[in-house]
RNA sequence: GGCGGCGUAGCUUAGUUGGUUAUAGCGUGCGGUUCAUACCCGCAAGGUCGUAGGUUCGAAUCCCACCGCCGCUACCA
């Protein structure tokens, strides 16, 4: 028997994961059961990243310890996952004692044979939030979490020579065309990392505590992706000095990474690197789906508009969700999720096309035969086409599944009970029934569709695994195994029973939305509280409009230091469109000043021109070239016309702006 | 800005070695049916295939330009 491992990302442990966080472990999980319904031998791993700054701060504001804190929202992960009926093998923790001692020896161990070496981070500090910044990640040039000022500093830390393996990586690439799908971010990839080389990755921290400790330098931390990537083999048993479980030596190299399109990176260059460094084989395929949005936007607790798969659970069930969020995701494309719309495609697909299906053929069973059909073999050419796409159903099933095209394998079991309601207008079995002569024609019409229902169920199983076992039962039959998938015919008789219970009740959108709206003034009511007074107006603006800054007082605003100048020098900045590298005289000082105006200003248009420049902004290197503060500009977000803003009359230079 | 992708019916979307009348589902309209969860089956309407050029006997498909959207990334102070 083959031996197939796959995994789910570990969700990290920060919050409650909504609709789209669970859609990746549904969508593994159906994977996982075809695989082992085809008779591979299946470990399907999933769980939980606990360590990190952002827990350890939510956990003090809560007054718990990180651990408190995990526990409690992997144990709410974990009753999601069960309430989605996950079939998963393995459920890893991140602060499992096991995983915590290999991840301390692979870090040695790297650190011993030289792949980890210690050097300085160096980036701009916040000392409030004890982070650091990459220049581009600042916001104003100052801390994109506080807004407060940021100073350049260094700290002490260990890095992963990540060039080193850089040639290996593409060769692995280049020999395994579909390691990373969709094939767009293999291209992303390329481009926009490994050929302009790779830097080395900062893999420890010291800001902060809750994290794996580097065991022979006990002021570090492990950092978050060395820490939570490791989790695919050490879950497996995998221990670096050779003892590793058989489980290990058996599913590694994994078959399939499962993950979102955002962590692509992280799977795809780092994660192989540390393979290769632990001399390890590498995973054979990660797959990076899309993400679902609401209504088409990014799903946002302060709009309310979150949704969580147990609310969506209790409204449709668990079953009808699942078929949702597989049916609605393609391969390569985000989808969408909403009320509204899972209310109309649950309506039209699975109490319309499937439940009444099954309601009507058990109800006929029932009135016509007394609950009981066998094959009276009274064959028609109509038979055949019915048949003709039962028995194909599994191998275009099986097709889609191997390319991960996992909304149209879904879309070939319905093709089953699309044709299958046709079958009954094509016969009309009300019509047989009023002659006694066609009595056996009329079972035969039965108990092709009950074969077909059976079928079909079987097949729809690793989709909606509660549901599908009960419609079987309601015939009396066991769920047919892949190895007789395709016989037509093989059950002698059905027995259905009495009363079929309505599988999918047909939903009212305004109910629905009723419901909806009450879980959206709770989510917001929620979000208030949490966060007190702020962000108020985000929630009742739905409409994005212009960010209205915050008010700010007199001594705030005379912070910034603005003065006049003169543009006394411009230049263009080599390999750049939109920067000018200006020269300004202030009063006595000349400064050199580099501003994305090329598109607006020719240097020979400006030279000579004064300005209002900020004087007192951090300086900052742009295209390798120090900037030392700012000129200011009126500008238009729209038609992206840009102005030079200079006073009405000709001024001294350096004269004070307030 | 760089690299990549996309733009097809009201909505979601299929469609490359260029080749009769350009898919399919939902929704809409009409008809049929009554076993069924007012469901199912059939038919129809609806498209200048983003815009404007070019190559060709022939372009949704190939080429160029432009417009719009998206992804990754960056020098957007």
């Amino acid at each position: 028997m083959k031996n197939y491992y796959i995994t789910t990302a570990i969700a990290y442990t920060s919050g409650k994961p909504h609709i789209g966080n669970i859609y990746e472990i549904i969508l593994s999980d159906s994977i996982a059961r075809f695989k082992r319904y085809q008779g591979y031998n299946v470990i399907f791993q999933t769980g939980t990243d606990e360590h990190g700054q952002k827990i350890e701060e939510k956990a003090t504001n809560k007054g718990q310890t990180p651990k408190q804190f995990v526990d409690e929202v992997a144990s709410v992960i974990k009753g999601l996952w069960d309430k989605a009926n996950i079939s998963y093998d393995k459920f890893i923790r991140t602060t499992d004692d096991y995983h915590e001692k290999q991840v301390q020896k692979i870090f040695k161990k790297l650190f011993k044979q030289g792949d980890i070496y210690k050097g300085h981070y160096e980036g701009w500090y916040c000392t409030p939030c004890e982070s650091f910044w990459t220049e581009s990640q600042l916001v104003d040039g100052k801390c994109p979490d506080c807004g407060r000022e940021v100073k350049k500093a260094k700290e002490e830390a260990y890095f992963f020579k990540m060039s080193k393996y850089a040639d290996k990586l593409v060769e692995y690439y280049n020999s395994h065309p579909d390691f990373i799908l969709p094939i767009s971010r293999k291209n992303e990839m390329l481009n926009n990392f490994i050929n302009k080389g790779l830097q080395d990755l900062c893999v420890s921290r010291t800001s902060f505590k809750w994290g794996i400790t580097v065991d022979f330098d006990s002021k570090h931390v492990v950092y978050v992706w060395l820490d939570a990537l490791t989790n695919y083999i050490t879950g497996l048993g995998y221990d670096e000095s050779a003892n590793s479980d058989e489980k290990f030596k058996n599913f590694w190299p994994a078959v399939l990474h499962v993950i979102g399109k955002d962590i692509v990176r992280f799977h795809v260059i780092y994660w192989p690197i540390f393979l290769m460094a632990l001399n390890l084989p590498l995973p054979k395929q990660v797959y990076g789906h899309g993400w679902l949005l609401q209504d088409g936007e990014k799903m946002s607790k302060s709009k309310g508009n979150v949704l969580y798969f147990d609310d969506l659970a209790n409204v449709f069930g668990a079953d009808a969700v699942r078929y949702y969020v597989l049916n609605e995701m393609g391969f390569e494309d985000d989808g969408l999720v909403g009320w509204e719309l899972m209310t109309e495609k649950i309506n039209s697909d699975l109490a319309n096309i499937y439940g009444n299906l099954v309601s009507r053929t058990i109800a006929m069973t029932n009135k016509y035969f007394g609950g009981k059909v066998e094959n009276k073999n009274k064959v028609e050419d109509v038979d055949n086409s019915l048949k003709e796409v039962v028995v194909n159903a599994y191998d275009k099933v099986a097709k889609k599944f191997d390319e991960l095209k996992i909304s149209d394998a879904l879309s070939e079991v319905f093709a089953i009970f699309k044709r299958a309601n046709k079958y009954i207008d094509e016969t009309c079995p009300w019509v047989l029934a009023k002659d006694e002569n066609n009595a056996d024609r009329l079972q035969t019409v039965l108990y092709n569709l009950c074969e077909a229902i059976t079928i079909g169920t079987s097949l729809l199983n690793v989709f909606m695994p509660s549901t599908t076992l009960k419609v079987l039962k309601m015939f009396n039959v066991d769920l047919r195994p892949s190895t007789n998938i395709k016989n037509f015919g093989e059950t002698k008789q059905f027995s259905v029973v009495s009363n079929a219970e309505v599988l999918f009740p047909r939903l009212d959108v305004k109910e629905v939305l009723k419901t909806a709206d009450e879980i959206k003034q709770k989510q917001i009511a929620e979000f208030l509280k949490e966060n007190k007074q702020e962000v108020k107006t985000e929630v009742t603006n739905k409409k994005e409009e212009p960010v209205k800054k915050d008010i700010i007082d007199f001594e705030t605003f005379s912070k910034v230091e603005l003065k006049v100048g003169t543009i006394i020098n411009s230049e263009a900045v080599e390999g750049s469109v939109k920067l000018l590298k200006n020269t300004v005289k202030i009063g006595e000082e000349t400064r050199t000043i580099v501003s994305g105006i090329a598109k607006t200003y020719k240097p020979a248009d400006i030279i000579g021109k004064q300005v209002v420049v900020v004087t007192n902004l951090a300086p900052r290197k742009l295209k390798g070239i120090l900037s030392e503060g700012m000129i200011l500009c009126a500008f238009d977000e729209e038609t992206e016309d840009l102005s030079l803003i200079s006073p009405i009359a000709k001024f001294k230079d350096g004269c004070e702006v307030s």
